[in-house]
DNA sequence: TCTTGATGTTTATGGTGTTAACATGAACGT
DNA sequence: ACGTTCATGTTAACACCATAAACATCAAGA
């Protein structure tokens, strides 16, 4: 919402109401664009996300996005991009905050699984890009390198516990099992229960318990 | 709106779309848009069905399928339909050329990842449609009910093994795991690999073996 | 001051799902 | 045989969408 540039600072003031000043540019659209889209997506479940109407919000012409973003795939790979980066953080802190460990593992898991309930269509969204990425290439994107550093925060998370040999199959069974759940969860087929979900994440134990 | 004159109009017209039989009337749309959208989804990862293409293909007027459908969404939701027994029935004859039993369990789950993996985009089509359905209501359809049934196979398939009280978190645990491995395949974040699948799925054994 | 580049606007093009009015042909009662 | 009915097809039109092209506006540096 504010302004990127600080250069200026006192007249500037009145850019920050930019439709009551009726003031030409918008000041910085792009951040605002991403916030918006980010705010619609958050609590809703199927959010329809039309360049027309994300420019009506704004209070600015449609085709004025084009000049932030090269077209609609685009807005929404920086979209599930800034989603992908707060549930990480919110797993990291979810972890720590039990002092990491076994115990900091099951809680990635639950954070995972209701990190993704509470944001059902940043999940989709997140999933569906990440889809569409070409990983063959070797271009390393900001979104694949945002989906190892998660993958990688799982593995260390619980490398203490499992046999070496078996550690690559143990973070897919655990990352399958909670994706799985939060999957069903969100498509309706299962209803929300944090003591069920803490159950059913907490039953595996591989290797030896 | 007069266009009574333009009956020869029509004629001609008539004459501009041409089958090959020459009929006005396409004998059985329905099963045919039906038949034409399962090719399209059965390989394709993220295929666009737009009504007026699918009509193209089968030879007819878009605004026709709106004769068997109310609208889009009725035809994917047929389709999805379509997909779920097509899954339920693959998965049922996999846990019964086993032989059923504990082993039939595992069978069913590899087959549900190896289907998922084959037809990407009826997996996400039947997720994405059985979630709009309006389940609180007490109109069960057939969606519901068929869903309801692949649910039920699982449970039976395992039942002998499982302590009664661990029942439903087991089946809850299988379905999550089958359902979230098949998803990160199909997204791209896992390669598919039989042996993987089989070792991630076949590692669970609740209550004890 | 003048030019320039980033940003936003207007206009236009071709796509979509959907509705309304009309056409066709087969089945059926007379 | 004839006329009515009804499911099925047709075209035309509407509102919405993403996107491209040409033009307008402003901040800042030469």
């Amino acid at each position: 919402m504010n302004v990127k540039d600080n250069s200026v600072n006192i007249k500037e003031a009145s850019k920050n109401t930019p439709k009551d000043s009726g003031a030409y540019h918008h000041g910085d659209l792009r951040t605002a664009a991403i916030a918006a889209g980010m705010e619609k997506f958050g609590g809703q479940n199927h959010p329809e996300l039309g360049l027309r109407a994300l420019a009506r919000e704004l209070g600015v012409s449609a085709t004025a996005l084009y000049r932030h973003f090269p077209n609609k795939d685009a807005l929404l790979d920086a979209l599930a991009l800034e989603a992908l980066n707060q549930l990480g953080a919110h797993q990291a802190q979810a972890a720590q905050s039990v002092g990491g460990g076994r115990e900091g593992f099951g809680e990635m898991g639950v954070t995972y699984v209701r990190w993704a309930v509470e944001h059902p269509a940043l999940v989709r969204l997140i999933y569906d890009r990440v889809g569409k990425v070409d990983l063959a290439a070797g271009n390393p994107t900001k979104m694949g390198e945002a989906f190892y550093q998660l993958r990688a925060g799982i593995a260390a998370t619980m490398s203490e516990d499992i046999s070496p040999e078996h550690r690559a199959t143990a973070t897919l069974h655990a990352w399958s099992l909670v994706h799985g759940l939060a999957m069903l969860i969100l498509d309706g087929q299962v209803e929300y229960d944090p003591d069920m979900i803490r159950k059913v994440v907490t039953i595996t134990d591989f290797g030896r318990d």
